[in-house]
DNA sequence: TTTCATAAATGTAATGATTACAAAATTAAA
DNA sequence: TTTAATTTTGTAATCATTACATTTATGAAA
C-alpha cells in the first residue's frame, strides 16, 4: 500500500503532472497486480469517481506506457491490458480458465540470433497452457 | 512454394477436409512469412477468389488455429496475426516503422519458476525496440 | 441421376474495444 | 481577476471481430 504522497512524487519523477485522477488511477495499478484491462480500471475507480470518464482512463494509460511507468501487457487478443510491476517476468495464460499467472525466468540466459544492432527496449515472454488447477479439475472427470 | 496436393494432404493430416477456400488459404500462409492479419489474407485472396467472404477468412483461420496447423501471433494490441511457421522463434517489433522481424532464441535454455505442474503449450517471445535499419536512420539525422 | 442430409461459405447486422474530437472544467500564470 | 494552457469529460465515429441466417457445395443413399 502506497501513500498518495509517494504516488504523486513517482509520477513527478516520470514528467507527469499529478492530478487527482492520475494518482487515483497509478495507485489502483500499484495495489492490484492483476493486468487489468482499461475496463477493469474504469469500473472500479468509477464508484470513488463519480465523474471519471473512460476516455481519461484511456488516455492517462496511455501516458502512463509513454512515459515507461507501466507496461502494455499484450496477453489477450482483444483487449489491452497494463502492468506496473517493475522487476521482469513472464506471463502464463490458462487457456481453460482464462486466468493469467506471473512466473518469473532466467531473463539473463536468454540469447537471441538475428537481432545484432538493435535496439531491445523490452522483452516480453508469454506462454499458453493449462494451470494447476485445471489440469486437475479434468483429472477428475 | 508448396504445392496443391501437398496442402491438401496436410490439410487433411490435420482433420481438415480440405476445401478451394481453405487449400489457398493455407497456401498463402505457408508461401507468405509476413505474419498477416485477417484483412491482408482477405485482400490478397479476394482477387484470385472473387466469391470470398472475410467470414471465411476468420473462420478458416480459427479451424487452422485449432488444430494446431498455425499459431495466433499476438503482436500488434489491436489485430491478430498469424504465423504458419513450425519452427520456434521470437518476434521483435520495431516501434518506430512498425516491422516485425522473426529471431531465433535458445529457448531449451529457458528455466521457469512458478509454472510447477503447469501444461506449457505455446510459448512467445515478444520484443519490442528499434530495428538497425531504423537506428541508422536516426543516427544520420 | 435425383434426393436428401450435412458441411462449408457467404453477407449482413451486431458487438465491443478503442479513438477522435469538441466542449467543459480545472489549474497555473500573469 | 483575467487569460492561457492543460486536463477531463461525453458523445460520436472507427474498426476488428463475431453472430447468425441464408445460400451454396459436397457426398451418400436410393
Amino acid at each position: 500500500m502506497k501513500i498518495i504522497q509517494n504516488i504523486s512524487a513517482e509520477l513527478l519523477k516520470a514528467d507527469i503532472k499529478p492530478s487527482w485522477q492520475r494518482i487515483k488511477i497509478y495507485e489502483f495499478l500499484l495495489n492490484n497486480n492483476i493486468h487489468p484491462t482499461v475496463d477493469t480500471v474504469y469500473k472500479k475507480l468509477a464508484k470513488e469517481i463519480p465523474t471519471l470518464s473512460k476516455t481519461t482512463v484511456y488516455n492517462t494509460l496511455k501516458l502512463f506506457e509513454e512515459h515507461h511507468l507501466i507496461k502494455n501487457v499484450n496477453i489477450e487478443e482483444n483487449e489491452i491490458r497494463y502492468d506496473a510491476q517493475n522487476h521482469i517476468h513472464g506471463h502464463f495464460k490458462c487457456t481453460q480458465c482464462g486466468k493469467i499467472f506471473d512466473f518469473k525466468y532466467n531473463y539473463k540466459d536468454l540469447k537471441y540470433k538475428g537481432l545484432d544492432d538493435f535496439i531491445l527496449n523490452q522483452t516480453d515472454v508469454m506462454i499458453k497452457g493449462i494451470c494447476k488447477s485445471c489440469k486437475e479439475k479434468n483429472k477428475s472427470n
